[in-house]
DNA sequence: CTAGGATCCTGTCAGC
DNA sequence: TGCTGACAGGATCCTA
């Protein structure tokens, strides 16, 4: 489920926790989770300690003094949580945020210098963490096709052009390639194209180029108001009376919100299947092409 | 090469 | 209550 604010939300919470901690041990309950040989573990993880958090698209790169990374990807359930004398959640926001750990749902952590204890936690199996030699991150397949940084820069050339290729498939299909633009969802893709008030089963090559810059600008809008709510977070899940709280609420006009009335025109909001996903419109704001 | 469906997994929820 | 199928904030693999 975490898109890229959910991952850069835990990038901006871990940096200032991790940065310059000791890693001393690693335990893996789920082997498929964790890539990398127990011989490498021992040389280039436990006793090194961490340099830099960085990300890239919904990929979170842990740098160690071994000049390997650990390269995180939580795919669709996939939980960062520290226990320790500073306590820290990200990612999908479920009761793991706040049950004791390791639980079920765990399936490797890390020990710190200080006996703390980084989670990652994955229901659904998904997710995965790999030991790489930092240098070769770059040429991963996986990361050498990914499309520009939407927030960083100025990525509306790049996307148009790698939009294009796309030009016969349906624009929810080709936001979500992450080859076409890095870091997009399903929720930010709703998001996206309700704010520029386009239908997600329209053709790329039936769009304008203002009409595909106005929907990167959506999604630009999206997940920055994402973060700047504070992502999804434990600080955002347990409420101050200990109820639990949607970070959803503070930022979406359409995600998840079938049955309600949209923020611009207050028709009902509507949920239909593009793409293979459950995808929210508001059929007043966001026509369907005349193909359909 | 592209497009779209199946697939990896566990848990939850609606409907019978 | 218990079962069944659909579905879930992702991306790869396979087929046409």
């Amino acid at each position: 489920m975490p898109e890229l604010p959910e991952v850069e939300t835990i990038r901006r919470g871990l940096e200032p926790i991790l940065v310059g901690r000791q890693i001393m041990d690693v335990v893996i309950s789920n082997e498929k989770s964790f890539h990398g040989s127990s011989e490498d573990i021992k040389q280039f993880i436990v006793g090194s300690t961490i340099k830099n958090i960085r990300r890239r698209a919904k990929v979170l790169m842990i740098d160690l003094s071994t000049d390997y990374s650990l390269v995180l990807h939580l795919k669709m359930t996939g939980q960062i949580i520290l226990r320790g004398a500073e306590n820290w959640a990200g990612g999908h926001p479920n009761e793991s945020f706040v049950d004791d750990l390791p639980n079920t749902s765990t399936r490797v952590y890390f020990v710190l210098d200080d006996g703390a204890k980084l989670f990652f936690n994955d229901q659904r199996k998904f997710g995965w963490i790999k030991l790489l030699p930092t240098i070769t991150i770059d040429e991963l397949e996986f990361i050498s096709k990914l499309g520009p940084e939407p927030l960083i820069g100025h990525p509306a050339k790049e996307f148009l052009t790698r939009v294009r290729r796309r030009n016969n498939t349906t624009i929810k299909a080709a936001i979500l390639d992450q080859s076409v633009v890095a870091g997009i969802g399903n929720i930010y893709a709703d998001e996206a194209l309700w704010l520029a008030k386009i239908h997600p089963e329209t053709r790329v090559r039936d769009l304008t180029d203002s009409q595909l810059a106005s929907i990167l600008k959506g999604a630009i809008t999206a997940m920055t108001t994402s973060i700047e709510s504070g992502g999804s977070s434990m600080q955002n899940y347990v409420k101050a009376d200990g109820s639990r709280g949607n970070y959803l609420d503070l930022f979406v006009n359409v995600f998840r919100r079938e049955g309600l009335a949209c923020p611009r025109c207050g028709t009902i909001i509507e949920k239909i299947r593009v793409a293979g996903r459950g995808t929210h419109i508001c059929p007043v704001c966001q026509q369907p092409p005349k193909s359909l």
